[in-house]
Order: structure tokens, then C-alpha cells, then sequence
DNA sequence: ATCGACATGCTATTTTTTTAGCAGAGTGCT
DNA sequence: AGCACTCTGCTAAAAAAATAGCATGTCGAT
């Protein structure tokens, strides 16, 4: 498998990154309206179109200007993102992570939601047998 | 509340501190041994030595060498950690995460720790009567 | 007490990132 | 057509990050 050089991110380029990911695919100024502390819309272009060299993204025309989307596709980075949450906060373990999760969000899950957890977690201790 | 000046991490940066969260405390050499493509012991030690500056890190002496550890306590960082991977990869629902983490660690998550699991929503719903 | 193995402090340099600005092209409205 | 607006392309520059190297200090064993 020739794996395409893909250099890691800088902290700008994952912020703008993540913000797409977030919202599936972006233009430059959507990107720079989610933007915490902004540059200008100059710098944001500049930013994304490095990012896209780099492998990490790429446009279509749509109209005058440039809708962007991630060239990994959202499954498969959530993955590796999730994987290195549990890697670097919950030694590793998913179910550190879940727990943790649930416990967090308490009281903010609603009765459904936690019903709808339940039935999950059943369903995969059925098939997990 | 007098904001800490806290920059935003880079690149470097991060990749340092989510391994010494990973591992709780660290010296340069640990950090540089877990590192992908780490660089020279000098620049850890540099590298470092700015996320103490920054705020991020403070260090206790054991022996000869500095011991690091990270100035926000872990339990905090993960809380903001898993909300930012929730925002940017599950639409902002605790909810959808815990779903793709079962559903993704499907056959890893033993038969008992999914029992926890369990009782750990009921206990949710108790309380979030 | 001296030596070797490691540590740190610091500084200087290179490399990468981040940024802004200007010129030109496309769109759509009047 | 002419105008206002919004894009992109490109370039140049400032700022931040990453790295290496050397001087120095400490610990422990011989």
C-alpha cells in the first residue's frame, strides 16, 4: 500500500479541519466564521489550500467559489480520533471511555437516550456471545 | 475569572502533553521515547520547557531529572477533550458517541464489562428522576 | 577525587506556520 | 455595458515553532 505522504497537522490546519469535519464540508468563510480567533479570510484560503496539497482535503467549484471537503472520510477520522482519545485519557480502554461518557454527560442524556444505550448494550452482548 | 494565559498548543506541543496524559507524569526521555518521529533529546527538553512557560506544565525534581506533570488535572482535560471530539464527530450528542464507541469496539468489550455498562445507565436513569 | 553518564540552562539557527495584500476573474443586478 | 461584490491566485513578509549544540552541574561508582 503506497501511502500518500500526509504530514501532520499544524494547529491551524487542525482547527480548520476539525471545523469541516464538524460540518461535512465548508467554504473558506464558513470555516473562518466557526474560527475561535479568526485570521483574515485571506489567511484562511492560504490555510486550506496548504491543507489540500497536503492530501487532507479537496474542493469542488460550486459557483464562484470553493466548497471543501475531507479527503478521509468522516467514519474512518472519527475512528482514529476516537481511538487516540481512549489512548491518551482512558488507558486504552473503550470501556473506560463509555463510562466515563455517561457519567459526564449526567443528566444531560435523556431517559430515552439511556433506553436507547441500554438496548444497544444488549444487543451486543447478543452477538458478542 | 483572571484568565491564565493559556496559548493554544502546537503541533509539537500537543503531541507532548497527550503523552504525558497518557502516562500521567514523564520525564524528557519518556516523552521522547513515546514519540513517532521524535526529534532530538535537546528539543524535547526545549519543548517542554516552553509548556511549562505556557502554563500546561510544572515540574517536580527527582534526583537529577525534572519530572512532569500536567498543571490541569487529567480528569479535566478529558472532560474537554471528549466534549471537542463529541463536537466535531457526533454532531454534539453524547449520545451518538457512546453508540459508535460500542458499536466500534464491538467483540472488544467483554461480556462483564458490558454488564457494567449497564448498570451504569440504570444508575443514570435513578438519577435523572 | 576523579571519571563517566546524564541532566539541565541557554542561545543561536533553521524551518515551518501564519498571515496580509494586491491583481485579476466571475457573477449578477440595473 | 458598467458597477459592486465576492471569489481565487500568488507573493512576500512577519511570527512562531522546532531543532541542535555547547557549557555546566550533579550523581554514583571506582
Amino acid at each position: 500500500m503506497p501511502r500518500p505522504r500526509k504530514p501532520k497537522l499544524s494547529r491551524r490546519e487542525s482547527e480548520m479541519m476539525d471545523i469541516i469535519y464538524a460540518i461535512s464540508r465548508a467554504t473558506a468563510a464558513d470555516v473562518r466564521e466557526r474560527m475561535a480567533d479568526p485570521p483574515s479570510y485571506s489567511a484562511v484560503r492560504a490555510t486550506l489550500r496548504i491543507l489540500e496539497e497536503k492530501g487532507h482535503l479537496s474542493h469542488e467549484q460550486d459557483g464562484p467559489r470553493y466548497v471543501y471537503r475531507p479527503t478521509v472520510p468522516r467514519e474512518a477520522a472519527q475512528k482514529s480520533a476516537v481511538r487516540h482519545l481512549i489512548d491518551t485519557f482512558f488507558e486504552g480502554s473503550a470501556h473506560h471511555a463509555v463510562a466515563a461518557l455517561i457519567d459526564m454527560e449526567d443528566g444531560q442524556l435523556s431517559h430515552d437516550e439511556l433506553d436507547r444505550l441500554s438496548d444497544m448494550i444488549n444487543r451486543a452482548k447478543q452477538e458478542g456471545r
